[in-house]
RNA sequence: GGGCGCGUAGCUCAGUCGGAUAGAGCAUCAGCCUUCUAAGCUGAGGGUCGCAGGUUCGAUUCCUGCCGCGCCUACCA
């Protein structure tokens, strides 16, 4: 609601300062820090002060005197050095929401590619790919309810080298064929991620300690990489196994995806082949002939040396497969996968993957307007050579529109490595946070960490609800667990490293997922407490009317908490113009900061004033749609009871 | 060396396009449960916005330099 109306003083004066001045001027419109300013603040006589050659003050004035009426708005004062303070008239606003004015959504029939999670299948989901995963999934769900049309594809390289490396783990260290390896997989017992991410640490030191050693990766690759014999089997039973972790993992989290392309299918139905041909046709690399490079295909121009595209042995780096998945994303490759069903989810939605085998699916991926690549920061010069590949090959538009949605790594805090028992150097230990390696093995995974938020949920909830059943208990802590821990990783803004610290990730208290969810149960509480005294809702449309509601609102307190929650689309927008998925995170918290308060102060059904029990009550039912909503846009589930 | 990022309360972090008295959580201290769930609420203390210049009506915000920290700078991803 707000957000329309933000929108609509923004527009009366773009039109006023062009019709009055001649000025064409993006109007920014802000919210004061102060409550006695106003609900909106426009600072423009400032911008105008220089171009006009007079004090703000006195432009200002003007302005406010000569705009004439702007629908909803009450008045304009003019404030501090030249502000335009903007007071809505707060009946109108009151009832409009009532009649449940929804703002316009601005999404675009276009459709949107988010890859994330984009997990190397060869060990356990650890705490850094969960940032990634939760940061796409809820920025899926910002595009989404904001009215775009989102493709969520989780690219899955199964013929890389970290697989490789745990299949070697398997056949050099383990001596296992893939019938063994199968044979563990099916065993209910094992934990198949766990045993790979041990694996894959101990064949990363055996590596180190045995360097020529080294030469199986190379086997192996090429033996993945030609797609016969049992190596070639193993990798695929080991990747796909993974896969299906990954996705029990982040379904545990409520993350889902459309399609899962496969570096396999990449390289099988040909599309780097097809994208090497293009990158040398159009000469965006160059082949090596001399010095430290020579007998490599090389991308000139983002470092000082060129990036290596194809190694002088013949194979390519992952990036060019990114570089043709790009192009594939967009529908510029002039090729396409097959697909096959991989699951289904719980609502009937079915999940695909890429296939090399010709069948009639019929379904369409890719094709792409914008494409968003969910990828950390440190892989930020690789996704500048993708972006670079595609404007070499004269794709500046698809180039504009391809977006790395950047953030910072997860890393441990030092304390946290002592609390789970991580061995420290001296060195580590000074050093404010230490990177999680998958290669040593250093790191917390997702299972584990999920399974810690639950039991300690658990705790609580059984505490609190001795009486229920432990099965129930167990689903409501599960929420929890979830809300918790989603709202850890989204509170942070994405260029801030996450220290992560077991205390801190575990809080059920202050601004966390759970204080939301409490929040947004307490207010579903007082209305079903109402129908258990044996009240009916009342119609609120019926007997709030838009005298009762200017009333009511006339009352500073009751028009500020409510302001806060009809910002709702406004802190969405906001969000979503900054690619910014904390924003939403912390405005989920400032409603039910807001809401606590109203609840603390104000009994909603022991109100003998009829007109304010209902608007009270109102306001209640209110709060719990937005904060179910927002807390929706942010994967938290709003449980039942807590 | 080069590129990117960070430095704000004891700790962890926010801080709209340069704007009005720099905020939150945790921690500390003092209060609030016979009334809709205390995973809550109220209040208090706590700041040289790394340092030094510059730009201007105005700088935590923009520019330059310096200091400190991190990441990247692979024929790994």
């Amino acid at each position: 609601m707000f957000h329309s109306i933000e929108k609509q003083v923004a527009r009366a004066f773009h039109a006023h300062l062009l019709a009055r001045y001649g000025v064409d001027l993006a109007v920014a419109v802000e919210q004061p820090r102060q409550s006695e300013f106003g609900e909106l603040a426009v600072p423009v006589a400032f911008q105008l002060a220089r171009q006009l050659r007079q004090a703000p003050k006195k432009i200002a004035a003007e302005i406010a005197d000569e705009i004439g009426a702007i629908p909803g708005v009450a008045a304009l004062e003019v404030a501090g050095n030249g502000y335009i303070n903007v007071r809505l008239d707060r009946g109108v606003y009151g009832a409009a929401m009532l009649r449940g004015d929804a703002d316009e959504p601005e999404g675009s029939g276009e459709k949107i590619i988010v890859e994330h999670t984009n997990i190397n299948p060869n060990k356990a989901a650890h705490i850094g790919h969960l940032r990634n995963a939760v940061l796409g999934d809820t920025f899926v769900r910002m595009l989404r309810a904001g009215g775009y049309r989102v493709e969520v594809q989780n690219y899955i390289d199964n013929t890389g080298v970290q697989v490789a490396d745990v299949v070697v783990g398997f056949y050099h260290l383990e001596h296992k064929t893939a019938a063994d390896v199968k044979a563990l997989i099916a065993d209910p017992a094992v934990r198949f991620d766990y045993v790979c991410w041990d694996l894959y640490a101990r064949i990363s030191q055996y590596y180190k300690d045995h360097p020529e050693s080294l030469n199986w990766r190379g086997e192996m690759l090429h033996a993945i990489e030609s797609g016969a014999g049992d190596a070639a089997e193993l990798a695929h039973v080991v990747a796909d196994a993974i896969v299906q972790c990954h996705l029990a993992t982040m379904l545990r989290l409520g993350i889902e995806y459309d399609v899962l392309p496969r570096e396999s299918e990449i390289l099988h139905l040909r599309f780097w082949a097809y994208a090497f041909e293009l990158l040398k046709e159009r000469k965006a690399i160059y082949f090596e002939t001399e010095g430290k490079l020579k007998g490599c295909w090389v991308m000139p121009g983002l470092s000082e040396e060129g990036k290596v595209i194809v190694r002088s042995d013949g194979t390519v780096v992952y990036t060019g497969k990114d570089i043709a998945y790009q192009l594939w994303k967009f529908g510029l490759l002039g090729k396409d996968f097959y697909y096959r069903p991989w699951m289904t989810y719980a609502d009937g939605r079915v999940l695909w993957a890429t296939t090399d085998e010709p069948v009639e699916s019929g379904q369409e991926f890719g094709r792409g307007w914008k494409v968003y690549n969910v990828i950390d920061t440190r892989q930020s010069y690789l996704q500048d050579v993708v972006v670079a590949g595609l404007r070499a090959l004269g794709y500046q538009e698809q180039a504009d529109r391809s977006t790395h949605f950047n953030y910072e790594m997860v890393a441990l805090s030092p304390r946290c490595c002592a609390e789970l028992g991580i061995p420290l150097s001296e060195e580590d230990r000074k050093r404010p946070y230490v990177e999680v390696s998958g290669r040593k093995g250093l790191g917390v995974k997702a299972d584990d960490l999920i399974d810690s938020l639950i039991a300690k949920a658990l705790e609580e909830v059984a505490s609190r609800n001795a009486d229920l059943p432990e099965e129930q208990n167990r689903r409501i802590a599960t929420q929890i667990a979830i809300g918790a821990l989603r709202y850890f990783l989204l509170k942070f803004t994405r260029n801030t490293v996450i220290a992560f610290d077991l205390q801190e990730a575990l809080a059920f208290v202050g601004e966390t997922g759970p204080y939301v969810q409490y929040t947004a149960v307490r207010a579903s509480k007082v209305l079903r407490k109402l129908e258990e005294r044996g009240e009916a809702m009342p119609d609120f449309a019926r007997e709030l009317s838009p005298e009762a509601m200017a009333r009511q609102l006339a009352s500073e307190d009751f028009w500020q908490i409510l302001l806060a929650a009809s910002k709702a689309d406004s802190a969405l927008a906001a969000a979503l113009a900054a690619g910014e998925p904390s924003h939403v995170a912390r405005y989920a918290f400032q409603l039910a900061q807001a809401f606590s308060n109203f609840y603390e102060k104000y009994p909603i059904i022991h109100e003998e004033n009829r007109e304010k029990k209902v608007f009270l009550l109102w306001m209640t039912d209110y709060f719990r749609r937005q904060l179910e909503r927002t807390a929706g846009i942010l994967g938290i589930p709003v449980p039942e009871y807590m």
